[in-house]
DNA sequence: CGCACGTTTGAGCACCATCAACTATAGTGG
DNA sequence: CCACTATAGTTGATGGTGCTCAAACGTGCG
């Protein structure tokens, strides 16, 4: 029982019907570096000089490309190389001592993935791409080397580690105040904010995710997610087909979101 | 109400009554420096050489003691100074937008407190002692000064970072998937671990948080801590005495922690 | 002492999990 | 093109876990 539902969560949510997906500004094709990269608002490169972002440049391995489903480690797995997002999305996820599945977090472009694994050199999540993605590999011993020379560089990468911890930290505050209502709510203007913020619609966007990845991550069941996709709709807060996402009226999911908690 | 709730997280744990504390080394007494801590296996030493553990020590403040209830920063303050927890326990905890109380975390002696803040350069977090503590200020310019002469030091932030970011993974997977009382007895056996790695008994120790801080950090309602305490004792899994536990049957614990979670 | 607060315990109920049936859709192979 | 399968998603009925409200007790502190 509890393996099946191991095995479940290495599976790929297949089936999901290509999604046209607007387009902010070439990424995919012959980026000339981190220099130019338009996500270099996001990623590494985020408050360095131009002369160290060409040295960070230097120690970025070639694209990688991984189709929907594949595995880009399992937990466990040893440490090489960070990677950094440059187009698609990808759920991390870890298995307790008890078997139970933990979606930990979801990646999109400009983020950087595997770094819960520098502590002890070893990958303590799994990490499968949602939908085909594309990724700019960091092997670790040249980014140590790159890191020695270019203070910049380290100082971003506390940061960005920094901001992982906050943002866990606000995972936890979800799952440990929120009730499932407010979850979701809170969960879809993030997702909204994060897109915007990479140039998509703010409003309109495909989950990749299952419902029950989703239900997972915000610590509830996939019915209970798929009932409240549908009340939200009902009361025309959102409208939902499938996978597609729009926001109809962001004030009333804020007002969901901060109102009617638990009590402390 | 809301802001009633946010004052009450600020009040320390009062009327907590002196609890006789087993004494493993002198740690309190004009310790001669990092190199000498009893905590260096733990702390930010941990790994380096003898010459790099001096140069970090020539950043390393003057111990600075606070007392129970006191307030180490409030969320929103700038960060300065990273602390080392010498002597002592104190919380962690955020106000949500919704004006909800988090409890993050707990820190004990050889923890690092203030890393959240490396992000932003501003606390989003407050830190309060529950009881009478003593930290090594560690000042943020000189830590990055002396960082950039030894790589080795860098290394171990990053390792630290790398583990709070594993351990806010594990509190995620708590709060996502495990039912009220294997999360009492994934917190008393994880306690104990830590009290044990400190030189402390790691089958008798005093919670020095109350119910309801306990609660909130578990995601739980402080009723429900008492009543699952209560439960615990009659099983003959502890002994409970206000704030004072007795593990009786790890073993039995650990069942519990791992068994009927909630499925997937 | 009395007050404030922490804790325990009880009764009732709400929220969400569980179980179940059904639909929809993608992919496969005829 | 179709049926066929497998998985994702929706919706309903029901029940349990843990929250809510409430009352009482204990204990540290002014």
């Amino acid at each position: 029982m509890h393996t099946a539902i191991a095995i479940d969560a290495f599976k790929p949510a297949n089936r999901v019907p290509a999604q046209p997906r607007p387009q902010l500004r070439d990424v995919s094709l012959n980026a000339p570096g981190c220099a130019r990269c338009p996500l270099r608002t996001l990623c590494l490169p985020a408050g360095l000089t131009d002369d160290e972002v060409n040295q960070l440049h230097d120690c970025v391995g070639s694209r990688r490309r991984v189709k929907r489903g594949e595995i880009l480690w399992q937990s466990g797995d040893a440490l090489h190389t960070l990677f950094a997002v440059r187009v698609g999305f990808l759920k991390s996820f870890m298995i307790t001592r008890d078997g139970q599945v933990q979606v930990i977090r979801f990646q999109m472009s400009g983020e950087i993935v595997g770094m819960d694994a520098i502590a002890t050199g070893r990958h303590n999540s799994t990490v499968v791409a949602l939908e085909d993605t594309e990724l700019c590999p960091i092997p670790l011993a040249e980014l140590e080397r790159v890191m020695d020379r270019v203070p910049g560089l380290q100082r971003q990468l506390f940061r960005i580690m920094s901001h992982e911890i906050v943002s866990k930290q606000d995972s936890m505050a979800l799952l440990g105040t929120m009730r499932a209502e407010q979850r979701l709510a809170s969960f879809l203007l993030r997702l909204s904010f994060l897109y915007q913020e990479r140039g998509y619609s703010a409003t309109e966007f495909v989950l990749r995710m299952t419902r029950q990845e989703l239900g997972n991550y915000l610590g509830l069941k996939l019915e209970t997610v798929s009932r409240l996709l549908s009340k939200l709709q009902q009361e025309g807060l959102i409208r939902v087909e499938s996978k597609s996402v729009k926001l109809l009226d962001i004030p009333a999911l804020r007002l969901l979101e901060a109102r009617e908690a638990l009590d402390a």
